[in-house]
DNA sequence: CACTGTCAAGAGCAGTGCTCTCGAATGTGT
DNA sequence: ACACATTCGAGAGCACTGCTCTTGACAGTG
């Protein structure tokens, strides 16, 4: 059990061979993936794949998963890389442009987590832990400008009673005592960080926008102004 | 010519026909639309719809095209309802619950427009008036706020050089005489309008937020605290 | 009446996801 | 070391897809 069994390593290795020659074609046919190009990718006949992923369905979820991590692997590294810990605007700004240069880079699977759901695809809780790595680091930056007392003056908005109740139970969860209304803010820019880079990756700023980055880092700065970062 | 000959009209019945059934078919199996199961549903076989349609995509295009008019319908006609045309918030809301609102409603054609681009499609020029209508009715209220002087601090914002400059063509286009940096924050709000939209649509907001309609609400009166409104 | 353009149907091609069966290779227990 | 069990890849096959091409029937016009 300590070696884990040639057959369970070379299966590894091919699990892994098979999504990155998934991601592949990803990158260049987008979310209709087909297995049977894979096979032959692998050259190996399409059936066989179903050794390692039980249906297409189940190869789109590994797929979201190790994006979903990517993305917080990059979040994680933009976040650390800012030296002052206390230089809350400067983490919002350096995740945001983290968060863009990532789904610039891997722009399908951007798609793949943040696009149109597949129709008949029904994500499963297993992609959880992976998708919340980046609100996580969001809050952190809300949570250790609450520790600092740094952000303060974000408290005292009023909230209409059920959202202040849904953003209790997200609190308690996440960001124990927390302001809610610290909280209501900073999904604003999380909802709006998202909002803008998909509009740019999905092509809604064509004709329209060119200095991309330039306006992101506005919209950003703007963002942070609203959370009082 | 008068009479656009009886061929004419039964053809152009058949084209709105097929186009009902294909958004039917749209809102229960996703954006992967069948030409050969829509066939079907009209009683012919799949190669009679190439009469109709040169390719998928045409049809494609021609549900899209629909779409965006259906959507800027909508947005006009909520913006027509604020009886009082200075209250620039209440029309700012009406606009946004009316977006939100198209979209609960068609949410197949919500993502057809707005979700993650198809892999080989390219979006023919002939979407761009159907689908500037809603940005164009939200540039009315910003104008009609600077007609009346409601919205003279926005203006001293500073932007950036590169962004600026795009505003100023943006706003050359569609907005003579407006000021830059209000057009500025109508972009952020415009964004965020449709990121908001699209992040409980796609099932991002799943496990978080309830209370989704006052949570919509009460994000878009930030934005319209935002804008100035 | 004849001609021309339009239409639906059918066969067929290359591709898809997926299932099942069948040898062969590999691992494990005795 | 032998026998059993498990795992694997290949192949055939099913039902489906978008799309093309040909064929025969029909309608509108000169």
């Amino acid at each position: 059990m300590s070696a884990p069994s040639i057959r369970a390593r070379v299966r590894a290795e091919m699990t892994e061979e098979i999504k990155a020659i998934a991601r592949r074609h990803l990158a260049t046919d987008g979310a209709n993936l087909s297995l049977r190009a894979v096979a032959r990718d692998m050259g190996m006949v399409s059936s066989a794949l179903y050794r390692y992923f039980a249906s297409r369905d189940d190869l789109l979820t590994a797929l979201i998963i190790d994006a979903y991590n990517a993305l917080g692997t990059a979040v994680e590294a933009a976040d650390a890389a800012v030296k002052d810990r206390a230089n809350l605007r400067g983490r919002w700004l350096a995740i945001s442009h983290g968060v863009r240069r990532w789904a610039l880079a891997n722009p399908a699977e951007y798609a793949l987590i943040f696009g149109s759901p597949v129709p008949g695809y029904r994500a499963p809780q297993d992609t959880i832990p992976a998708a919340s790595r980046t609100p996580s680091a969001l809050v952190r930056i809300l949570a250790d400008g609450v520790g600092t007392g740094a952000l303060a003056d974000a408290y005292a908005d009023e909230l209409p009673v059920p959202v202040r109740a849904d953003l209790v139970r997200v609190r308690d969860e996440n960001f124990p005592g927390g302001p809610e209304a610290l909280l209501a803010r900073g999904t604003i820019g999380w909802i709006h960080l998202f909002g803008a880079v998909s509009f740019e990756l999905f092509g809604q700023l064509n004709n329209l926008i060119d200095a991309r980055q330039e306006y992101f880092d506005h919209q950003m700065s703007a963002m942070a102004d609203l959370i009082g970062l």
